[in-house]
DNA sequence: CACTGATTTGTTATATCATAACGTTTCCAG
DNA sequence: CTGGAAACGTTATGATATAACAAATCAGTG
């Protein structure tokens, strides 16, 4: 894997899926996902307020996994630290809306690297860097929904959180 | 208490795997467990202590996922109520010798059907009835580990939890 | 048996994650 | 500009989980 020239067309890896490159532009990704949130929201009829912004704003910052306590401690710094609640209301929103991703094996919330699809969360968690990349999951969702069938069973909803160790944290490529 | 004789097939469907019927005879299924732990204990020199077998007794009686303090209720009926940390303990000797797993999405514990196995824990968990089905996981593996392997993920643990509705708790099945 | 070191358990305290309830403010459609 | 819905602030509490250290228990050994 190399990453030695500036990207053109392929910006957008370095701000959508897979794992971002240590130490990458993060304003990137922060713009982009705020203006998808935006333009979604308008969309939708959604209100896509401040304290809503600013919680998605600083998921993308972290471009990794934050523990809803994590983000209160971000915007303590700049006001006067909000109750958990706050957080966690923006965090549903945020949620229901597409916008961003529970891990529960982590019990902690990502931002969503494609709200404009309908798609399952499936993810890749690494142990060390705390970072996590949604991966494509047709093959995945066919061998559950496949083993489901098997036994009855109506699927509603998928959680796959994969944990190990990304490529930027292993020894031989890093 | 040792099974010098295995079970026939119908009585393995009654205890393990899939979906249990409703109000089938869980003893059955405790005993099992209880017998099994005891025996993978005494092999790898591990120790089943009491406070170990009544957790792991207590998930089976349940057949189902179960919060670590509603165990400490079930204890609390016949002693004095334990302190959390013997229960977490205890959960935590019972995950480690791969005799209970942990349900990430419901933050709740179960007893693990097929003990004898080194396997994925992957699970279908039912949103009326709170029981959850061990899996056959093979072709929901290869799936995952070929996600990850294009992403140069080295992949150390999954965990799948679906949730959905058993087919007991389907109304044209049940 | 008694010693000893390691494991397990008891106990107290606290950390971490999340929601209930209710009053106030803001938004915006009519 | 007003009435109802949505969002937010605030206080309190519930739910889940672990840290730290002392006491008891176990298993091997002399």
């Amino acid at each position: 894997m190399h990453w030695s020239k500036p990207m053109k067309s392929e910006e957008m890896s370095d701000s959508h899926g897979g794992f971002p490159r240590p130490g990458h532009d993060h304003s990137r990704c922060v713009k982009s996902a705020l203006a998808v949130a935006e333009e979604k929201s308008r969309a939708q009829g959604l209100r896509f307020t401040a304290m809503r912004r600013r919680v998605l704003e600083i998921l993308w910052q972290r471009h990794g996994a934050m523990g809803a306590y994590d983000i209160l401690d971000v915007l303590a710094e700049e006001d006067d630290r909000p109750a958990p609640m706050a957080v966690y209301r923006a965090l549903d929103f945020l949620i229901d809306a597409g916008l961003v991703h529970k891990l529960n094996s982590l019990n902690a919330f990502i931002g969503c690297a494609t709200p404009s699809e309908d798609h399952d969360a499936q993810f890749l968690i690494c142990e060390r860097c705390g970072t996590a990349a949604e991966i494509e999951g047709t093959p995945i969702t066919k061998a559950v929904d496949q083993a489901a069938k098997s036994e009855g069973f109506d699927v509603r909803q998928r959680v796959v959180e994969i944990s190990g160790v990304c490529p930027h944290c292993q020894p031989a490529s890093n």
